[in-house]
DNA sequence: AGATCCATCTCGCCG
DNA sequence: CGGCGAGGTGGATCT
């Protein structure tokens, strides 16, 4: 009984369903030719045509189309959701406060209505976070620069937290922010407000700003330049070619450099050794479709 | 035939309809208990759970739990679709290159599987964005201030395109950022990039820098004061009781102010007048589930 | 393909 | 609840 499924019901069978479904806590699908209008942070209506209506127990419905990735329109969780015939239409409606947001989804035709029993416990692990990038710097916080000396991860300033805060070779200050993926202008903008309220907490001392990131558009590098502010390319995970044992002084792209005179201008966009063809999948399956 | 369905079918009649879809473009939902990967941009994996699978002819596969609006994993448009059966396990490979990314499904136990026929030529109309936003600023360009003269929208400079440039009462460049709800750092950030490289092209001209929005975090206003930027409240479609016609002189939240000697710090935030009782439904409907 | 920016962004965290 | 920033952001647009 972990799907229920009504096949070209009448709406009044599918709203039975529908009640059903909401009250104990399923998950439910609909297929048919609907329209939706919604109306909240903006305002949007959206013509007939087929759609897949995901209604899930948390309160989030999603109107999918047969194309792209986000729903064409939606409710985040934590709306209530209500079903009702009116005027020859099967009818769903979801509604929050905070902010005031509604969405209307009325059927003219329904194909399929589906109930699933759903018990879902098994959290996702991500690997390649901007959480994993940093913690790869205070691992090894030569990678950002020899001598360099983290102190505080997320330390407040008047413009935010700072990523990592700490003091390079010669004592300065030094801010960096990380970066997960490749950078752009927001990033150099992000960094250079941060040194700012740095700067005015430690007047004089010539506090610096490293961005680390893959790697960094022209713009952004431009403008970190203009702002002399640094940049450093690390990955957010290590190569399998790299040594990540214990001792890590073979990591060192980033050497040299005494850094005597503030903001040098990044070493440069790392050539990305790309992928390996690592395709550990011999697909001598059983049966393979498309 | 508009929706096909089979009921915790063995993997083997899964594993037939599923190439029947693909290969003629049907859209499908799987719903069973299933294991995911992901190696791509980042890694991933997800243990076992009942799981909502939906593929898009498009290319697009989902992953939904029980929980969020986001899919706990997924695939871009695309991508293609591939499914197989091996070690007792119905698996569904997703694939694309640029950047290389894969998504295994692999499904212990299935519950149901649907091919839908769809065929969806609505387009979507959304009131409430920055570009109406746009609109109401050219149409009404005192909104901004008294006397502003827009010249431009999209206007390229070094940082990137400027929502709207023009000239001020007193003849000076004025760069316009455009924001369809509240802002916070990053948009006065946004702003002042822009208005370094405008001023950059108009050197001793005095840029002006404007932000509008329909409110403002104080640490944005912080930042903006600093930077002598401006901030002016403006809803990005026009409440019910303005007067939005030809005429408009009574929208003049924005008014007098010469604005003599550069960056004045902003009219206030906007009381934001809320949300009148406009519930046009009456619900005398037939039937009403939860 | 890359760069830039908007989005009913969503989401989590923290005050 | 609002502020703030990350995200496998997605998506559109332009080069």
């Amino acid at each position: 009984m972990t799907a229920t499924t009504l096949h070209r019901p009448t709406h009044r069978d599918a709203l039975y369903l529908l009640e059903e479904a909401f009250g104990d806590g399923r998950m439910v699908t609909l297929f048919g030719r609907c329209t939706v209008d919604y109306d909240g942070r903006a305002t949007s209506s959206l013509g007939p045509g087929d759609r897949l209506v995901v209604c899930k127990p948390d309160g989030t419905i999603l109107v999918h189309t047969d194309e792209k990735r986000k729903p064409v329109n939606w409710q985040p969780p934590g709306c209530t959701h209500r079903a009702s015939v009116r005027d020859g239409h099967l009818r769903v409606r979801s509604e929050r406060s905070t902010p005031t947001e509604r969405l209307d989804v009325a059927f003219e035709r329904i194909d399929q209505v589906t109930a699933y029993e759903v018990t879902d416990r098994s959290d996702l692990r991500l690997q390649g976070s901007e959480e994993d990038l940093r913690r790869r710097i205070l691992d090894d916080p030569a990678l950002v620069e020899e001598g360099f000396v983290p102190q505080a991860t997320e330390r407040e300033t008047a413009a935010g937290p700072v990523d990592v805060f700490g003091e390079d070779a010669a004592g300065r200050p030094v801010v960096v922010e990380l970066k997960r993926r490749r950078v752009g202008p927001s990033a150099a903008g992000q960094l250079q407000r941060y040194v700012e309220a740095v700067d005015e907490e430690f007047p004089d001392e010539g506090v610096r700003g490293v961005l680390v990131a893959p790697s960094v558009t022209d713009r952004a590098r431009e403008l970190l330049a203009e702002r002399g502010l640094s940049f450093v390319a690390v990955e957010p995970v290590a190569d399998e070619g790299d040594d990540e044992s214990g001792d890590g002084d073979s990591v060192a792209k980033a050497e040299g450099d005494g850094g005597d005179d503030g903001a040098d201008a990044g070493r440069d966009d790392g050539p990305d050794a790309g992928d390996d063809a690592a395709d550990e999948s011999d697909d001598a399956a059983d049966d393979t479709a498309e």
